[in-house]
DNA sequence: CATGAATGAGGATTCATTCAT
DNA sequence: AATGAATGAATCCTCATTCAT
C-alpha cells in the first residue's frame, strides 16, 4: 500500500543522497588529483574533504583506480557528449573542431582534462590500471574521444580545410596537447592571460598550424 | 693547491671516477624515470642498474628529488648550450627556433625532456620539490631556457616572421608542449610514423600556426 | 500474564517470526563458519544468505562473538540431550559411547562439532571470547558435555571395560580428538573412505586402537 | 688480497647474523601463531618481540604467507628427519612410529606441529595460501611426511603388528589428530598431567585403544 | 522493528633514507 | 668511500559495529 509510493519516494531520496554523496567524492577527487597528481592523492585526504569516513569512499569506488577510472570516464563522457552535440550542428568542420577546442582547453576543464590525461599516458599507471582491467575500459573510452577527433579532422580535410599532407594522428595529438594544466595555470596566475584569451590563441595557432595553403610556404622558400 | 701534486693528482683520478659514476647514475635515472614515471623509479632499481648500492647513490644525491633535479639541470643545460650555439648562427629567429624544435623533440632528446618537463609541471612533485627549496633552482635553469626561446620569438615578431598579436608567453608554453612523450611514442610504435617525419610535421604545424600572415585566409575562401 | 491476550497472541506470533528467523540465521552462520572458518565468515556474507540485512543479525546477536557462542551452545546442547538418552538406555558405558561417538563423528554433525571445537580451541579467538566474558558460558556447556563423557568413561573403567591406567581426562580429550573435520573431508572425498566406515574405525581405534586383533592380545600375555 | 679472508670471514660473521635474526623471527612468529592463531598474529607484534622493525621483518620474509610456510616447512622437515632416523633403525614398525608420535607429541613440540597442522587444514588460510601457489610446496612438505607414516603402517600391517581391516588414511588421520594443542595445555595445566605421561598414554590408546585388554588386565587384577 | 549507509580502528606492505661496519 | 641491512612513516583496504531513518 504505502510501500509503492513511499518506498518509491525513499528509493528516490536515498539515491538522490548518494548521487550526491558520489558527485562530491568525484569532485574532490578531482580536486586533489589535480592539486596533487595520482601518488598523492590518498583516500583518506580525499574522505576528509568530503568529510565522511574513508570506508564510505569504498562504498562508491571499490579502490583508488576504480575512483580515478570513473572520474576519467566522466571526462570524457562530458566531451564525448559536447562533440556530438557540435558534430550535428551545420558548420565547418574547423568551427565543429573550434568548439571542441575551447571546451577542452577552457577555464573550467582544462586541468580536469589534462590531469587525467596525464595519468592515461603516465608509464607507471598504466600497469596499475592495466592489472585491473581497467585500461580497456578507459582505452575504449580514449578511442572513442580521439575517433570523433579525428573524423573532424578528415572531414576539413576532405573539405579542403585542412592541410591533407600532415598525418591526421599527428593532428590529433597536438590537438590535445597544446597546453599542459600546469602551463595553462601559469599562463593565466603569473602572465596574466585571460582564459578567454588564451583559448582563442591557441585555437588561432592550432588551426592556423594544420590549415590548408601553401602559399605562405612558397614565399618562405 | 689543495693538497700535495700526489694527492692532487689522486683527487683528480678519483674525481674523474666519481664523476664517471655520478653520469652512470645519471644515466640509469633518466632511464628508470621515463621508462616508469617519478613515483614507480626507485633508488633501489637506479642503484641496481649501475650496479653499485643504494647507499653510493646517496653519496651523490641527497634525495630522490636532488637526483631528479640533476636530470633536470641537465638536460636544461644540453638545450641551452643548443640554443647558444644556434642563437649565434646567422639565421632567421624562425630557423633559429626549427632547430631547436627539432632538438628537442628529436629521436633521442624527446622523452626525456618530456618526462621532466613533465614532472616539473606535476602539481604534486611541485610541492615535494619546494619542500626542498629546488624548485627554486629547477625554475631558475627553465626560466633560462624559456627566456632563450622567449627571445627568439620576440625577434621573430620583430622581423616579421611571427605572429605579433599572439602573446609570446603562450608561444612559448605551446612550443613545449606540442606532444607528449606518450603520444610520441604511441605515434612511432602505433601510427607508424618516422621520427624526423613527426617533428618536421610538429615544426611545419607550429611555425604555420604562430607565422605572420593573412594569406592563408584568403585561399580557404 | 504479561499482558492482554491479544499481545500475548501478538508476541507468540512475533516470537515465534523470531525464533524462526534467528534459527536461519545460525543455519546460515553454522555454514559460513564451516566453510570458511571463524575470521573469513562475514556478518555480511551471514545476512545476505538469510536474506535478511546486517543490522537484523545484530537484533539477534550482539556481535560476531555471541554468535558463534549461540552456535556453540546449540550443538553442545543437542549432544548433551542425546548423551542424556543414550545413558538412560541399558547398555553398557562401551556402547553408550560408541553411540556418542558415533554422533559426534556422524555425516551430519562431524564439520559443525570439530569447527567449534576448533575455535574453542583456538588460542586467538579463546581472548576474543574471554574479553566479552563469554567463554565462562561456553566453557560452562563444553563442561556439561565432557563431565558426561567423563562419568561414562568411568563408568566403564569401573565396570571393567575401559583401562583404569588411563586417566580419564586424555580419554575424554582424545575422543573429542580423533578427526579435524578438514582430515574427515579428505579422507571422506580423497580416499573414498564412506562416512559410515569411518566412524566405524574410529570407534575401533578408539575403543582398541590400531593394533592387529584378540590373538595378539591372548598370546601376548 | 684481503678480499677472500676477510670477505670469507666478513660474509660469514653477516650470514649468521642474518641467520640468528632469521631463526629469532621465526621463533617469535611461532609463540605468537600459537598463542593467537594466524589472524591475530600480526607482523608488528612479531617485530617487537624481536626487537627490530616492521621492515626488517619483510627483508627476511616477503609476505606474512611466506612466513608461516616457512615455519610450515621447517616443523615438517624436523619431523621428516626424525623420521628418517627413525626408520633406519632396526626395530618394529610399532617401535618407529611410538618414536615419531612421542616427537610430534612430546614436550617441545607439539604446540608447533598442531598449530601448523591446524592452519594447513583451516578453510580459509587454503584460499590464502593457494593464492600466492604455496600450498603446493606445502602439501609436498606435507605428503612426504604422511607418505613416510603411511608406509611404517603398512610395514606394520604386512608384519602383522596393525590390523589390516583398517585402512590406513585413517590410520595415518588419527596419528596426527590424537590431541590438539589446546587440549594438551588443557592437559598438562589443569589436569597435572605430566607431559611424558600423556604421551605415553597417547601413544597406548593409539596402538591398543581404551579398551582393557581383557587377559593381560585380568592378570594385573 | 528492520534497514543498510557510515564509521574507523586495525593490519599488511612499500620504499626513501640512515648508519654501523 | 662503499655497502646494504635496518628503519618507520605513509597508505590502501577490510569489516565488525552503530545508528538515523
Amino acid at each position: 500500500m504505502k510501500s509503492t509510493v513511499t518506498s518509491s519516494h525513499t528509493l528516490t531520496l536515498k539515491e538522490r543522497q548518494r548521487q550526491e554523496r558520489e558527485t562530491l567524492i568525484l569532485q574532490a577527487a578531482q580536486d586533489v588529483l589535480v592539486e596533487k597528481g595520482f601518488h598523492e592523492m590518498s583516500m583518506d585526504e580525499i574522505a576528509a574533504r568530503v568529510g565522511i569516513s574513508k570506508g564510505t569512499v569504498y562504498l562508491h569506488f571499490p579502490s583508488k583506480e576504480d575512483l580515478v577510472a570513473a572520474l576519467f570516464e566522466q571526462d570524457i563522457q562530458q566531451t564525448v557528449q559536447l562533440i556530438k552535440t557540435t558534430i550535428e550542428t551545420r558548420a565547418t568542420p574547423r568551427t565543429k573542431l573550434e568548439a571542441v577546442l575551447q571546451f577542452i582547453y577552457g577555464e573550467f576543464f582544462t586541468k580536469r582534462m589534462q590531469t587525467l590525461f596525464t595519468i592515461y599516458n603516465s608509464a607507471g599507471l598504466r600497469k596499475l590500471f592495466e592489472d585491473r582491467r581497467m585500461v580497456g575500459c578507459m582505452r575504449e573510452s580514449w578511442e572513442r574521444l580521439t575517433d570523433s577527433i579525428g573524423k573532424l579532422l578528415e572531414e576539413g580535410k576532405a573539405a579542403g580545410e585542412f592541410d591533407p599532407t600532415i598525418p591526421t594522428p599527428i593532428m590529433q595529438s597536438v590537438f590535445f596537447n597544446l597546453l599542459s594544466p600546469k602551463s595553462y595555470e601559469r599562463l593565466v596566475a603569473e602572465d596574466k592571460v585571460a582564459p578567454d584569451e588564451l583559448v582563442k590563441q591557441l585555437s588561432r595557432i592550432y588551426f592556423k598550424g594544420i590549415a590548408a595553403g601553401e602559399i605562405e610556404n612558397k614565399g618562405a622558400e
